[in-house]
DNA sequence: CCTAAGTTCTCTAGCAACTAGAGCTTCAAG
DNA sequence: CTTGAAGCTCTAGTTGCTAGAGAACTTAGG
């Protein structure tokens, strides 16, 4: 049985996180040591690390939850598994499209920069004036903006 | 004058965002019309455009905030609005390698998996047992988690 | 056995950057 | 002049934690 200092430590997540990961119902309420303080077992490090991991690849709480529920029912098909990790990979795409946006426009912002007075820096003035601006990330939905 | 809503169709940023940036003292106090609406000018709906298109940058409210405080002051050097916007690119870039990395891996998942039973699920096992992560996604900063 | 340091406990509040809702007033069109 | 849209203020919620207060427990050394 390991504290919850030591599960942290090998699960490499924050204290604080597990305590929170169990008040959303994330984690289980641990067993309690006669003082009060939380008891984990070695399932209960597979779980976690589970949890990290899939927050590692940018899988929110809720997809976590529910590849959780899934993976407490072994015998059954795992279609929507796929689903929420197909899901993801599509969210990364599409992050990763607008940021490669992003990423030109910063550096014809910061190419053009002469070093000179603010009245004439371009990083001042294409903020100021769209039209300068060759993506479309003023439009409808800004998703690197969570 | 504009009133909020056209000032927001305008700038393409909702009403609510807009008393949220004059809350947070990122827009100046609007003027108020005789029934205690707020009024806005051309220079205002400049300002927005230029908060909006900084927004879809990705920069922070803060950094936004230091770059209107710069563009204030035309006669100043424009090496302090440089280094924001560089900052602002290195932080694009480091993104951007990350998902990079973490689209490879759910590829890896997604394409493994076979449609059939949970306990096969190549997604939930890769998830359960970090041993099969090539990345190292779940090191020390996981930066694409703000 | 006792004390001091280190963990852990609960609880509340805060972060970014909004978004949503209640319940009211004001404005513009017909 | 009425009706419906748009505005107002205020509070609270979102996600995924993080920080702090103040108390209790645990463990190693003397």
């Amino acid at each position: 049985m390991l504290t919850i200092g030591k599960l942290g430590d090998a699960a490499g997540v924050k204290v604080p996180t597990i305590r929170y990961y169990e008040q959303i119902g994330l984690l289980p309420e641990a067993e309690r040591s006669a003082g009060n303080q939380r008891l984990y077992s070695r399932k209960a490090l597979e779980r976690l690390a589970f949890i990290r991991h899939a927050r590692g690849l940018g899988f929110t709480l809720e997809a976590i939850r529910d590849l959780l529920s899934l993976s407490d029912r072994p015998d059954q098909s795992c279609a929507a598994a796929d689903a929420i990790a197909r899901a993801q990979l599509a969210e990364v795409e599409s992050r990763l499209a607008r940021l490669t946006a992003l990423k030109a426009e910063l550096e014809r912002m910061v190419v053009q920069c002469a070093g000179g007075k603010i009245a004439d820096c371009r990083v001042i003035e294409v903020l100021g004036d769209h039209a300068h601006c060759a993506t479309d990330h003023c439009h409808p939905h800004a998703d690197h903006l969570e």
